[in-house]
DNA sequence: GCACACTTGTTGCCATACAAACGATTTTCA
DNA sequence: TGAAAATCGTTTGTATGGCAACAAGTGTGC
């Protein structure tokens, strides 16, 4: 029960939202959207990033892509769905596994992902813009140890 | 460095996924969300954070419990809705604004938020276990300052 | 006193996100 | 081999979260 003050026995336990690691996660990722919609208007943070991971590995089904990228079997259907009505990304049958569906980045897909790459690392940077080098390397090593 | 000019120089830039704050942000709130929902039923978090702030301020406009707590008009109107088809918080029309709906917690709604306070308080250390304390306060610190 | 600007709440649309249920297919193993 | 288990994609339902447009009410400046 240590390095929790205001707890653990019988206190009356103040709750201040404002100092909740989920409210806070909240506010920074809402900023962090707007930061993005603003200079990449194109595609959202999700499609963005399944468009990034199809760069990185190639054609995958889109279950894998799915887990690749952190997204709900439903979830990833949905944003496949809209990168293809967008041209971005197609679908093909797999031969060998007739559940499986093959996502591929399409020529445009690649050419857009190619050229908001640098936009996107600006993003990043404006992101954590309120804190210096050192700090920003603090803060990502400690929530990727809680991802 | 101002703007986005597409790349400053003419370096490759490489993007890596799993290196972008907004990406880690997502995982993380994730696995957030999923220790809330399993600790606590109920209700979302942002329902609870609703609770949470009546509680702490009483009643008050809806559109000012919005504003303190970081939501879009649009989404606390479906959180007060939502929230008031459970009986945890009441609306009433402002006599001297018209316009305005003042929402009230209900006493199920204060005895909850009091049942649970002690809970959500162990899920914020929960989310937050794989660091030690030292290093708990210094992530709070720097995710603070980017909200 | 009155046109104009602002605020408040509402609605509709789109995009995640997850749970649950389902059909089709593939794999496993008794 | 053949039934059970697992996987894959789909659909439905619920809940955020943002944007845009809107009506109604309020306030201000002239």
């Amino acid at each position: 029960m240590e390095g929790y003050p205001e707890s653990t026995m019988d206190k009356p336990h103040r709750y201040s939202l404002d100092e909740q690691i989920g409210y806070v996660l909240r506010r920074v990722t809402q900023r962090h959207l707007s930061i993005f919609s603003e200079a990449i208007p194109e595609v959202t943070t999700t499609q963005f990033a399944v468009l990034a991971r199809l760069a990185e590995t190639g054609p995958v089904s889109q279950n894998h892509l799915g887990r690749s990228t952190a997204m709900d079997a439903a979830t990833i259907k949905g944003v496949v769905d809209r990168l293809a009505k967008l041209g971005l990304v197609g679908t093909a049958a797999d031969p060998d596994d007739r559940r499986r569906l093959t996502v591929t980045l399409t020529a445009e897909g690649a050419e857009l992902f190619e050229a908001r790459k640098a936009t996107a690392l600006a993003i990043s940077r404006d992101t954590l813009a309120p804190l210096d080098p050192a700090e920003r390397s603090v803060l990502m090593a400690l929530l990727t140890r809680l991802a």
